[in-house]
Parts: C-alpha cells; structure tokens; sequence
DNA sequence: GGCATGTGTATTTTT
DNA sequence: TACACATGCC
C-alpha cells in the first residue's frame, strides 16, 4: 500500500485504515488531527468509495477545505474536490435546497443570520407592546439567545430559563407567545435561521422515504472537532447513520469550549452508547508544540475538575519555557507585544507564523492601533465580521428583498432608512404591499406567486402614499427595485413588459449591487456621518459578488459562510504580503503557529467575568485557556497588564488593579519563565520616548508630504 | 400620531 | 458602539 501510510503513527494507521463501522477517535490537541482526517479521507477514496459519496462536517469551511487539500495531495487525484465538506449548516442548506420539498419547504427560502433573526424577534415584540417603563423586558438579543439555547439543547423553555436565565422567568408566558409568531413569520416568509437549519435537517432525516434517500447519499460521513457539537447536530448524525453505521467522529473533550452554543461533551462520552461496537481509538503524541509547552499546557489542565483521559507527550525537547510578561497596563502590553512581534520577525519568523490570541473580539483594539502606527499588517479573525457591519446588512437587505420580496424584516430595514419613515410607516407600507400573506405558506403550491401579486408589482404599480419627507428617496427606491428586477417601472411611460416570458428580465447581480450603490449615496449622506467609508466598502462587496451567477447563492454564502476577517477586503488583494494574525481563542481553534502571544491573561478577562458565576463555566474557561496555550509550537508569551483604567469598574474613574487569571497557579507559574515589562521606571520611561517619532521629523511632514 | 434626537447603559465566545 | 427608552418637534 501507499508509502504515506508509514509517515503515521500506529494510532493514526490504526484509525486511518479502520474499515466500516462507528469509529471514535480522542485525539488531544496537536496530535495530528487534522491529519489523520484527511488521510482517511484519502484512504476511503483509495479504497475505491466515491468521493461524493463521503460527507465531511467540520466547523468552519476553512478546516474543510484545508482537510481536502491534503487528503488531495495524498491520493495525488482531483477526487477529493467531490467530497461533500462543510459546516453542518451549510450542508444542511445544500441538502434542503434538493430536498426541502418534502418539507413543504420551498427551494428559494433565504437564511437568517443572527441579528437578522434578532430584528424578526424584534419586530414581535415591538408588535405585543411588551415593553414597560416600570419593569424591563428581554432585548432582542436576549430573547433569542434563549430561543437558540432551548431548540438546540431540545430543553423546554421553563428549564431553559431556570437553568440559564432566571431573571427571565417571570416573563415566560409572554417569551412563549413571542416565539409562536417568531415561527410562524418565518414560516409565512420562507424563512430559516441558523437553528432551522438544523432543525429541518434532523426533521428530514426522520421523513419516511426521503430520510433514507438522503442518509443513503453517503457511504461515510466523517466529524471533525465533536466535542463541540449540540444535542440536534448528535440528532442529525444518528438520523444519518439509522442503517449504514460508517461514522467517524474526531474530538478532544478537553478542548470543548462551546457550551454556550448548547454543545455538550456528552456527544463525545456517549457516542459509544448511541452507537454499540465502537471501536474508538485515542491519539496522545503531541507533534505541534515543544515539551515546556505542553508540559505547562497540561498543568493548566491538572486542575480542571474534571480529569482528562489522556496523556499528551512530545519528541520535542527545549530549554525554552514558555514566557510570562508583566505589564505594567494595556498601552505597555501593546508595547511589548509589538517588540516580540519584531524581533521574532527579524529572528526569520514570518508575521504569518506568528498570532495574537485573547479572549474577547475587543480585546485586541488597543493593539491594532498600535500595530497599525507602527506599520505591521494584521488580519483578525474573530469579533465583528464585514457582513455585519449596517451598512452592509442595507445592502443585503435590498438584494433580499428582490430574492425574496416577502421577507418582511428587510423591507423593514430598507424603508427606515428613508427620512420620514420610521417603524409606524414602514409597517404600513409593508402592510399595503401584501408582504404578509396570511396562511399562504402552509399551501406551499409552487403557484402561490402567481395567485397573489407579488409586493414588488404592487410597489410599481399601486404605490403607498408616504410622508412628504420621504417622497423623493421613497421614489427612487422604486425605480431601482424596478430597473433591478425588471419588474415594470415606475409609472413610466414605458410599455408594459409581455406576457410572453414568465420572468421578469433581471439586470445581472453585480450591476444590480452598483445600481443599489448609487441609490444609497445620498440615503448614506443622511443617515451615516462615514458614508464615504461605507460606500467604499459596498465596492468591496461588489468585487465578492463578482464571483457569482446566483443572487440566492451569493446571499447564502454571505450568511452561512461569511469571510471573516475585515481586512480580508481592505487593501489590495494583489499583493499576497505578510501579515500578523490576530485572533479570538474561539476562533483560533484548529489551528497553530509558531509563535503565540496570549494577551489579557487576568482574571476578569480570562476567565470572562460572565462566565465566574458558575463552576462549569470556570471550567470552559479553563479549557479556552487550554486551548489558547496549546496553539503555540515554539514560542509561548503569556501577557498580563497589572491596571486596568477605566475599563472595568464602573464606579471609580481611575483605575483598577487586575489580578493575573487563576489558571495561572504557583505551579503553572513555576514552568514559566518570568519577565516584568516594568522592571525600572528609568528604563521605562527611556522607552517611552524612544517609541515617540522624532518632533522634527513630525514638523517635516509638513511639507514633505 | 409618529418621527427625529438625546441620554444612559450594558458590552463573550459563533454557525 | 449600539441599543432601549424618554423627550421634544412637525
């Protein structure tokens, strides 16, 4: 057989060559994860198993893609590329797009993301007057947390509360009513958020002829990173496997950090019950990362209440432990990781092998200041995403309603932004439009559009009134929808368009995005004080959106696979040049570099102070911390500024001392190495200056520049 | 009545 | 920073 088979380990062989059956592999961090499930996907091809007859669910569509390609350069063939990778939502979307029918669900339902799912929750309980001046109400946010939690964990809404959200519990009855009409628009609207993605793909699993024909797709499915899967994604899998029982599924309870999305380790601990004749295999030699690390990773572990299986060892041994620095504060933690960043980078470690980690998205904007002054190039993945920013969300929300001219939220969002027009109009407007069509849904013909006329006729040809205000964008608003789906136009002149072709002649999508651009520069002039910036940006989009053919699709892979990081757009996308990454632990998951910096190792930080109520959330804590450490191969700095000003507390203008994070106890702290950033105040203050540019070299810019 | 605007406040992690 | 709510303006 193949040579690349001798390059692994006789655990990863072991589980690499494991033939059919349920197949568990523990594999602890570092130790090769990655790739043993990529050579067993090679492995399986190599067997002779249709490519696409192997599903790959992974976390992020990055790990996917990253795993075909080294499963690609095993076999040496194109085969891999057929493999069916993705996030389980993403799947689930391509699924239902083939099968949703049988479903009732229509093949051109739109995805919500998150905060689109919030202003539905929103609009609900704008509409049940829930809020009272003397007792607060759930936020939007709030509220649908709770809906997340409750359908994932498959939890009642009462418990769900109990458990995680007793300030919550004297509205149950009201959060009950508001999730009935939150259903029931999506439904009307042929909408599905992130959990009914899920949900539908459980629900045709379970469907009678249909359940088999999908489960029969796959020969194999394979799961990457299980640990942080929730009760319904378990519940798809089993639906999955009810006759062919080839699973294999890849975890490390110790890494489990998602809890707050309902994933359980119990996935990962019970897997053997829900599938008898397990045959698990578990993977111990660490690869990434040099002893000291490891040795002080696993420390951090010896104190999780909970004891892990495993016993991570590694090959690779060195005099260098990991590096503890004491900040004197934030700015001087800025200081000092810049310093390391630099010198690492003219000791021959690219920017690119090299990665900020901390715990929250915030967290690093002192620093990208920072790095930006000092001319270093920084990617950040994690925290706000482009798609999220509003202005983007107006664009999308255009594009949505010409996809699907029945999703109420995006009208909403669009006629708000139209001077004059606030939530009473806009309702109207979508009212006289026909955007609700009552009970419509639950017939669910492919006719239905052509019994009733579609808003968008209606705008061209039975216009609401608006306020005087409103009246001119109200009217360009028409004529772009119009000139965008060819729909009629305007009370124009212009003859109306025949019969003959069922559909309207739509302008392809990326003039569309520029024909939408145009429109919004003066509603941007009104409503942003940055319009200039945001437009710009929506050229950006335009440049992604000239990738695709399809609207939905492209409106689709905005919300379920989102380029996440800003900057992946900013700049010019020519020149492939070297840059720091800068990272939430979250999502740094998967991944390693050669040097790591963790920033904001205090208690309050790491661990979050939302999480220090309970003992389990300590514990998820812990094991962020864990998984932070354990990213690094070389080189392990650990930051810690003393004070905090007025950040924190809220009371106290000045400033507040932190206390280095719990996770790091005497032990731990023995296997560092420690250094003070603050040793003398001389030096301190000499470093201060120096990191200032020259005065008269600041003058200069006057006229040199 | 309904919209624009001001003020106080709470801010994790992601598909 | 964005949200929720209160007040002031057309």
């Amino acid at each position: 057989m193949s040579s690349w088979l001798d390059e692994l380990n006789p655990a990863q062989q072991e589980a690499v060559t494991h033939g059919d059956g349920p197949l568990l592999i523990v594999a602890g961090a570092g130790t090769g994860k990655t790739r043993t499930l990529a050579c067993r996907v090679a492995y399986l091809i190599q067997q002779g198993v249709p490519a696409d007859r192997i599903l790959l669910l992974t976390f992020t569509r990055r790990a996917a893609a990253e795993m075909l390609s080294r499963a690609g350069q095993v076999t040496g063939k194109e085969d891999a590329r057929h493999v069916w990778g993705g996030t389980f939502h993403a799947t689930a979307n391509r699924l239902l797009r083939i099968y949703g029918q049988a479903l009732n669900l229509p093949g051109d339902f739109t995805v919500l993301d998150q905060s689109d799912s919030a202003d539905l929750m929103n609009l609900i309980r704008n509409e049940l007057g829930v809020a009272k001046k003397d007792r607060r109400f759930p936020r939007k946010v709030t509220l649908l947390k709770i809906y997340s939690r409750m359908v994932n964990a498959q939890e009642p809404l009462a418990d769900t509360l109990e458990t995680h959200f007793p300030w919550c519990q004297d509205d149950a009855e009201k959060i009950s009513t508001i999730f009935d009409g939150y259903s029931q628009r999506k439904r009307e609207q042929h909408l599905l958020d992130y959990d009914d993605l899920l949900l539908f793909w459980s629900a045709l699993c379970a469907a009678p002829r249909v359940g088999e024909a999908v489960a029969g797709r796959f020969d194999h499915i394979l799961v990457d990173e299980y640990q942080d899967t929730n009760p319904v994604q378990a519940e798809v899998l089993r639906g999955m496997r009810e006759k062919c029982k080839n699973i294999c599924v890849v975890g490390d309870d110790a890494q489990s950090i998602y809890s707050f999305r309902a994933a359980t380790i119990r996935n990962i601990l019970d897997f053997p019950k829900h599938f008898p004749d397990t045959r698990t295999v578990t993977l111990e030699q660490n690869y990434r990362s040099i002893r000291p690390i490891l040795t002080a990773s696993n420390a951090v572990m010896d104190q999780a209440r909970e004891r892990y299986t495993k016993n991570l060892w590694s090959e690779r041994p060195s005099d260098q432990k990991p590096v503890l620095v004491t900040c004197l504060d934030e700015p001087q933690q800025c200081d000092v990781v810049c310093r390391h960043i630099l010198d690492h980078l003219e000791g021959g470690i690219p920017l690119m092998h090299q990665a900020v980690l901390f715990r929250a998205g915030h967290h690093s904007a002192q620093l990208e200041v920072e790095l930006a002054r000092r001319n270093i190039p920084f990617r950040k993945y994690g925290g706000l995403k482009f798609v999220e920013a509003a202005h983007i969300k107006d664009m999308l929300a255009m594009l949505r309603i010409l996809e699907n001219p029945y999703d109420e939220i995006s009208w909403f969002r669009v006629l708000q932004l139209l001077e004059g027009i606030g939530p009473r109009t806009a309702s109207r407007i979508i009212e006289h439009l026909g955007v609700r069509r009552a009970q419509a849904a639950s017939a669910g013909g492919p006719h239905e559009d052509s019994v009733a006329t579609s808003p968008l006729t209606r705008l061209m040809t039975d216009a609401p009134t608006v306020p005087p205000a409103a009246r001119e964008h109200f009217g360009g608003l028409r004529s772009v929808l119009a000139e965008c789906s060819g729909i009629g136009g305007n009370g124009s002149p212009r003859q109306p368009r025949s019969r003959k072709t069922k559909r309207a002649k739509e302008l392809p999508l990326v003039t569309q995005i520029e024909r939408i651009r145009h429109f919004y520069e003066s509603v941007f002039e009104r409503v942003y004080d940055n319009a200039a910036i945001r437009l710009r940006d929506i050229e950006q989009l335009e440049q992604i959106a000239a990738g695709y053919r399809s609207r939905n699709r492209f409106l689709t892979d905005l919300t379920l696979d989102p380029p996440d990081s800003t900057s992946d757009f900013a700049g010019a996308p020519f020149l492939e040049e070297d840059f720091l990454i800068l990272s939430t632990i979250h999502s740094a998951k998967g991944c390693e570099w050669t040097v790591v910096h963790i920033i904001h190792a205090a208690d309050g930080m790491i661990p979050s102070d939302m999480a220090v109520g309970e003992e389990v959330g300590v514990e998820e804590e812990r094991r962020l911390f864990y998984v932070a450490m354990t990213r690094a191969k070389d080189m392990l700095y650990v930051y810690f500024p003393l004070r905090y000003y007025h950040r924190r507390y809220r009371r106290g203008d000045g400033h507040g001392y932190a206390q280095l994070t719990r996770f790091m106890s005497q032990k731990v702290r023995a296997l560092f190495e420690t250094r003070s950033a603050h040793r003398d105040d001389d030096a301190e203050w000499d470093e201060r200056f120096a990191a200032d540019p020259d005065p008269y070299a600041r003058i200069g810019r006057l006229w040199r520049e």
